[in-house]
DNA sequence: CGCAGCCTTGACCGCGCGGTCAAGAATGGT
DNA sequence: ACCATTCTTGACCGCGCGGTCAAGGCTGCG
């Protein structure tokens, strides 16, 4: 759906992803409807089919927005750190911070990848966190300061403990994020031994 | 549902089971419908609600089902393991291989995290596996094989580096689940800095 | 054989879904 | 004032869903 919008479209369609966000979070895709969406909003349904093409789209839409909103933060927290294994750190953390204040959008990745549909989209921004990590590994191996394994392996390790203890810690039991975060970057470093 | 059931009728169970979570696995459960599961087996719709009360209940009793497998692949292969870090490692080699064996119960785990409705009997289940590697680690830990740190937090980020390993490395690309194991317990003993 | 009760059939039901559209209200440029 | 364009309404559509049920076959026991 590429219509030329007015302000006031682009304002009308923020809502849209917004509150949809929340109630995809809140009920799953496939058990929200679109009638529920537009209800809640007190709009008729036309309205979300003037912004969208479909539901599908929708929720294709802000999992790219939200994928693209993590990595902007992942880049601005590492800025131009020098250290590679100082960059892992940074990102983990940003990305601990921004989950626990944006959790509606951690649920719209699980339920994307949940959906055979939405999948490959998911996997598409997920490849290029991972890409990031893999050029920290790969520079911190040159250095000496990470063992010589592969690097995919390392990189989608980190994210399975970000990702798992994200959950866990702030979404059920609302630990508080930065200690989680810490958590997250020990075990990481040096596993259940210590170094 | 609760019926008293012939062999025969015990048979058609385990067969609507295992075609529904191969089913669901393909799909997701939301786009898997009653009438595409008994078609699929040439069967009429009665069948199905003859053994189950509902699709939901059909879900929750594979779901049931595989965490009881699983925890019982998990034990049998730990047997009588005097080394709690031995233990986790066990623990970790099992699961791998029993996933990559049972690769549509890896997904159907995957749906119920998405889905609010499930959510809670999957968590209960992996609160079982959680406390078990909670024991060995506490006990790993009494012996000063592992830093003293949350044996909960350092529990999850076990289950979560088995799991997106398992995911990215077993499932997406088919590689062999002895080694994806071998880097999974690699990283959860050492992390990214060598002992 | 006859009967009890396990098992199977498939047409049917009501509902709520994603999506459409003719009609008209706001908005803003001239 | 007028018009073009953007935006909004909500009744409506066809469909396929989860679930029901009266009816009848099948099986094994006495």
């Amino acid at each position: 759906m590429n219509r030329q919008l007015t302000q006031r479209g682009r304002d009308r369609k923020r809502q849209l992803m917004d509150f949809a966000a929340h109630r995809f979070a809140d009920n799953g895709y496939h058990p929200t409807s679109v009638a529920e969406i537009v209800s809640g909003m007190g709009v008729g349904k036309g309205v979300f089919y003037w912004y969208f093409s479909s539901k599908e789209e929708l929720f294709l839409e802000i999992l790219r927005e939200a994928q693209h909103e993590l990595r902007k933060v992942q880049q601005q927290a590492i800025g131009d750190e020098p250290d590679p294994v100082r960059r892992i750190e940074l990102g983990i953390r940003a990305s601990m911070v921004w989950l626990a204040e944006h959790r509606h959008l951690f649920h719209v990745f699980q339920f994307a990848a949940a959906d055979e549909r939405f999948a490959p989209a998911l996997r598409r921004g997920q490849d290029v966190a991972v890409g990031d990590v893999v050029r920290h590994v790969k520079e911190a191996v040159v250095l000496g300061r990470v063992r010589d394994t592969d690097p995919q392996v390392l990189a989608h390790a980190i994210l399975g403990v970000t990702n798992n203890l994200a959950r866990t810690f702030i979404f059920e039991r609302g630990e508080d994020a930065a200690d989680v975060a810490e958590d997250a970057i020990a075990f990481c470093l040096h596993g259940l031994v210590d170094a």
